[in-house]
DNA sequence: ACTGCTACTTTGATTTTCCTAGTGGATAGG
DNA sequence: CCTATCCACTAGGAAAATCAAAGTAGCAGT
């Protein structure tokens, strides 16, 4: 073979549902729905998502965040105050993820586990 | 450590929504939305899946299985026939879970990227 | 000068996911 | 009977993703 493609990326077709699988190659990383969300709020700098999301680390957030940007879902915007501030917003295609993003949250209260770590 | 709760476990609480946590605590693991979708076309054995998710291999499709089945979103019948015959359908929870992956399929089909893999 | 802030990147360990191969039972053909 | 194939998984070890902690670099306050 000569280019092998990678078998991460290949998410593939599935019987059914080829965007979902494309769907999920983007939301099925492990913070990048998180960011999202976390973005629905309005526009965030970097340290400021890396506390409110709470669990993520700085090197796999700044991953995160590049790859979103790259997908075209979120937009790096930077300020060169002199106190260079940079700033992360949801894009059209990333605010048009929102409402999905609701009901899957909705899903979530009604359906998931019983959970108690906050 | 007598029993570290293991931080991938542990989403935690971000601003403005607990609820996506935790639905990407079961969402966001690589193949857990895809194979949920996939049952959506109706109950399939263990090899009928492996076949129509392109790109998963029998380990993980089967941790996915289990975990999947834990959560409650999808559950495990198996008829000994004698030619025992397993097959996973989708709970009330795992149904519920149908209208944000039509969504979620519908956004990407919208905003997704310009990719030509099939 | 020294401490603290923002915005990342680097390093090396830990965890997850992946591919390959193998198990055990059953049905099918020779 | 013997081999061959299918189903439903499990096992082993390698590759990739993620982690926490520390480091870089510019600027602001004391």
């Amino acid at each position: 073979m000569t280019t092998p493609p990678s078998q991460q990326a290949v998410e593939a077709c599935v019987r059914g549902d080829v965007a979902l699988s494309r769907a999920f190659a983007v939301l099925g990383k492990r913070w990048s729905g998180i960011v999202l969300g976390s973005l629905r709020a309005g526009p965030a700098g970097f340290r400021e998502l890396s506390r409110s999301i709470v669990g993520v680390s700085d090197s796999v957030l700044s991953d995160r965040l590049s790859e979103l940007a790259k997908e075209g879902l979120i937009a790096r915007t930077v300020d060169p105050g002199p106190p260079v501030s940079v700033s992360y917003a949801l894009t059209a295609a990333g605010t048009a993820l929102m409402p999905a993003l609701d009901q899957l949250s909705k899903w979530a209260e009604e359906h998931l586990p019983p959970d108690q770590s906050c």
